[in-house]
This record gives structure tokens, sequence and C-alpha cells, in this order.
DNA sequence: TTGTAGGCGTTATCAC
DNA sequence: GTGATAACGCCTACAA
């Protein structure tokens, strides 16, 4: 049995009042009876009951994330902002992977409806406006990370996929390439599209035509960047650049070039997206566009931290810029 | 406002004490106000409140998990296979990093033990042994992955690492290998005292002799293990085999080789331990000992509940093996 | 400056 | 079967 705010009272021979003024540090408690207080709590090792305290209070210090998965580099990042910047608010996290089943996101999301957490961050990928607006009623503060869905009065962090699409375009055409091929993610991405419009808008800047034979699917995978670059390789003219929509997918296309013989960047460049860790450690290391994980996470938290203090933030979207990081596979 | 058991019990015209019957769906309750008050929370969306029932009921039903970094892909493994086991028994996760760090490690476990959790996973560094006795009168079930204290009233899982190291070395004498060198990582970690007693265990058991000038720190960083096989190729006699302690090493010794001008596997032999992401990704693969990541995350769990639950498991310590991969950085 | 008492939303122990 | 009512441990008016 944990010593209570009772016993204190007791040994202290004061009330329970008393020793929660000291625990909270309120004023109205003359120093001596504060330090005795402060010295029998010692003493006794005495720790108050967090779960009595979020009761009483309403409100837990607990934030939930609710992120598809731990092993993905990418999330990992976003979720050690998320981490770090919550302890800045002495604030702890309940996390949930969902691997991107759509009952569990549901599931998990209703877990945290139950006030054990005072705001949730988001990144889910099944949940539809329905299911959100009920969240909304629900009264909990809620946070979308790279949200699905687009409503102006959702609150989330959006990453400028497009900008980056076109930012990964334009250096390619920029380096000299006008036969560019494009390998999509899966179709029903939002990020993928984004990525996909960046570089048709790029070619139509700079006066490049759209060629639908340098166009493939690869739906996000390392197995599916290989198979329609081999394809790519095919063609009788062959692009002189990859644009790969993820990295695992510009890594298997990297191994299907190598596989044919050919050099990168000499013969075909490529560049990827996300930088996950794998990017830095192929040869040659991979260009590729990064997102800024770590600040999506720390953004969702203040922004998320603003909600709970029952503030109503403006703007709702934040948007955030990608960065290209130039390594040895572009040319 | 969120509606609650009162809200409820009003609507139906029962007391909170039916409610609650039926929401824990206990016996006792006619099957008629059973249904009429199962509609009536659907009706008014009623989800009970996990705090209340944590202090009414002595439990959360979350755990914590103290961990040094989620963006390692190993700490990652681990917290996967520790959240699919909890999400079993209907446990959430409370996940706390400490980046290794003394302060952080205590910290973060003295905020686990305000009754927020109702048992900890805990893979420190730091915590010496005063501490542990201390944490143990707190009440509060904690069960260690990978503990650094030999005591044998703590429970925790333990990963054979003398015998992942054992096994490293004896696959290169098995190779053909005499020349083995051996990078240290932190001189103070117990996994790496135990990888390195392996090691000299397997050269002694196969008559070959121990050479100190093959014996090398790199602090479990790729840099380190860079560096160090530098000064290793620089030997008159140079080893054909590299034992690095991790994977990490491992790399940065590829990158020395290679960097050499020499060819791996064929000049020399690299083999690693962890079996990070990367580990595959690298040319040539990097053959290493992989640590059964999920398997400790599962079994910890398994041990934590029977724990909640108020049972006194034996054994205490539950030794789990290392398997070897084979790739393509030996010959 | 300190104490009393009510409330937070449940569960659990009794009676009825 | 069902309903009061007392915990659970803490916070916070309000009173003294």
């Amino acid at each position: 049995m944990p010593v209570t705010i009772n016993d204190i009272a007791k040994a202290a021979n004061v009330s329970k009042a008393t020793v929660s003024y000291v625990i909270n540090n309120k004023p109205g408690v003359s120093e001596v009876t504060r330090q005795k207080i402060l010295q029998i709590m010692k003493e006794m090792n005495y720790r108050p009951n967090a779960v009595a305290r979020g009761l009483a209070g309403q409100k837990t210090e607990m934030l939930g994330l609710v992120i598809p998965d731990i092993t993905d580099m990418f999330y990992a990042d976003i979720i050690r902002g998320v981490e770090n910047t919550a302890n800045r608010f002495n604030y702890t996290l309940n996390l949930c992977t969902t691997h991107a089943e759509p009952q569990k996101e549901k599931d998990v999301v209703d877990s945290f409806t139950s006030g054990r957490v005072d705001g949730v961050i988001l990144m889910t990928y099944h949940l539809n406006i329905d299911y959100i607006y009920e969240l909304k009623k629900r009264g909990i503060p809620f946070v979308f990370i790279d949200c699905p869905i687009d409503d102006e009065s959702i609150y989330s962090i959006i990453v400028d996929n497009e900008e980056g699409g076109y930012k990964a375009t334009e250096y390619l055409i920029k380096l000299g390439h006008k036969e560019i091929a494009f390998i999509h993610g899966s179709r029903d991405s939002w990020d993928n599209e984004s990525r996909f419009k960046g570089y048709c808008r790029a070619l139509k800047d700079y006066g490049l035509k759209f060629q639908e034979e340098f166009i493939k699917h690869g739906e996000f995978q390392k197995i599916g960047g290989y198979q329609v670059t081999k394809e790519l390789l095919k063609l009788e003219k062959k692009p002189t650049a990859i644009f790969a929509a993820n990295d695992q997918m510009a890594l298997g296309a990297l191994s299907a070039i190598l596989e044919a013989g050919l050099k990168v960047p000499d013969d075909i460049s490529i560049i990827g997206f996300d930088d996950i860790e794998a990017a830095a450690l192929v040869d040659p290391p991979l260009t590729t566009i990064s997102q800024p994980t770590a600040k999506m996470g720390q953004k969702a938290v203040e922004l998320l931290m603003d909600l709970i203090r029952g503030e109503e933030p403006e703007p709702r979207k934040i948007l955030l810029k990608t960065v290209l990081v130039e390594r040895g596979s572009c040319a």
C-alpha cells in the first residue's frame, strides 16, 4: 500500500488540504509548515498518485500518439520529435501503432477518447471525415500530422509534398536532364499525388514534355521500384533520370540499374523522397528529399498544447517545407 | 462535458451500480434492463472514463516502457514486440526515452511509480542496485530487459551475448580464419563484455592465440569502427577477419576496408552484431548476429503480466539465444 | 494560515 | 435484480 496524502497529513499533523498546497506549491502555507511537510514527504517517500490527480484535476498530463509503425525510420523520427517536445511541457507519451489497419485506427482512437489522455496526435490513413467530426464532438483536442482529409476546420501539420516533388524534379532539370521518369507510390496516397503534381508542374515550368511511358507505379515498395525500373530500362528511349516517390523505391531502382550493368549517376541519375537511414548507406549514397520529421512532431505537440490550454490557435494548418539532401546519385 | 455513468443511470432510470454491472458485463442484471442500458449507452455515445476506473479499480491497464532511443532500430524492434504483446492483454503503452542519460533514467522511472502504470519494463544502463532495491519497495512490478545488474531477485530478460560472440567467432574460425580482430563497443557495456568473452572463449576452444594488437575500441559508433579498422589495416600482419561488437562499427569497418582498395569478403571478412536494418542493405550485405528483439519484448510483457496478476513466476531470468544471419561479408 | 467538505467517475459492498 | 453508499487519492472552494 503506497503512502497517500492522508498519511502525510496525519504524520505532519495538518489537513490534507495543506499538504495538497505544498505538493502543488501554492501560496498560503507558512514556511515552517511547508518545510515540515516537505521533509515528511521525503522521509516517507511519498509521491502523489497520478491517476487520482488526473481524476480530480481533469487532466492526465499524457498525450496519445497514433502512428502506423515504430520500426519505420520516418515515423520513429516523428515520434522522437513528439516525445521531446511533450517532455518540455512535462507531458508523457501514450503510444499506439496501427500498422495502417482501418479497424485498428478506429479502435485506438476510441481508446484515447476515454479520458486517458489530454489530447491526441494522429497519423492515420483511413479515418474518414464523418468519423473525424464524430471525434470533435467527443471534446478531446486532436491534431493530425499529414491529414489525408482536406477540411479547413481540422488542425494539422502538413508537409509540402508538392513543393518537394517540384524541388526534386527541378534539381534534375537543372542538372541537364530532359528525360525524367517518375515512379508512383500507392495510388490512393495523398503524399504520392502531391509529389507527382510537383513533378508535373516542374516539367511544365521548364517546358519539358510529359511522357506517359516514363510514369510507373511501384507501390512505395523496394521491389516495386526494382521491377518498374527494369521496364524503364527496356524502353528504346531510356530516361536519363528517375524520380521515385520514396526512397524504398529509389533503392529498388538503384539495384535494377546496377544489375543492368549501368552506372549511377553516370548513366542514370536517381532521386528519392523521405531520406530514410539506408539512403545514406548505399553506394552511391542516394540524393533525396528529406521531410522535416522532428519538426513535424514538435509542431504537432505545440499546436496540441495550445488546444489543451483551451486556446483556438490560427491558422489551423501548419505547412512545413522539405529539404533537398544532395548526395551522390545525381549528375 | 462528456457523458458519465450518472447520466446513463438517470436516462435508464436505474442506479449507477446497475449500469456499472452491465459495463463490466457482470451477472445479476435482468436481460431487459441490460439491453435497455446497452441501448442508451450507445445512443448517448457513452464511454467509461479510464482514469476514474483506474482510481476505483486500482489498475490502469497501461504499462510503462523505459528505453534509450526509439530511432535505433534495435530498440524499435523491441518496442514493437512489447506493444504487440501488451495489446494482446488489452494493455496500452506509455513510452519514455532516456537517451541513456543517468538522470533521465531515474526521473522517468520515478514518474512511473506514481500509479500511472500497472507495471514497467526497463531498459536502462545506469540504474544501480540500490536504486533498484528502492524501486522494489515502491511496490510496482517491473521487468528488466538486458539488466546490467547481476542480482538473482530481479526479473529480467537476458540475451545470451556471450554465446552470440562465441557463435560469431566460431563461424569465422570454421571458415578458416586464424587472424581475427575484435572491435569493442563501449568499455563499460555489459553486452560488449559478454560478446568479447564469447570471442575469447572461441579462440581458446579452437586453439587460436589471442593477439593484443587485434583488439580495438570503437565505442559502438560507425566512425569508431572506421577509425580502428584503418589502424588494423596498417598492421604489418593484417587480420583476415574482423568481428565488430555491433553492426554500426562493422559498417564503419566495411567503409574503411573498401576505401583501402580491399575487397570484402575476398580480402577480409567482417561480421557484426545486432542485425540492424542497414546490415542487409550495404554491399556486400553484412553477416551478423541477430538478437531476438521481438521475442525480448514479448517475453518481458508476459513476465510482467504475471507479476501484475500477483503471481511470482520462476525462474526470474529468461535467457534468449541469438541467431547467426549469414549474408555476404564472410568467406 | 489552516481545516472542512464536496466532487471527479468508477467500482464494490452491502442491504433490500 | 437492484439501489444506496462508501471507497479510490487528490483538488479546491469556502469557512474558520
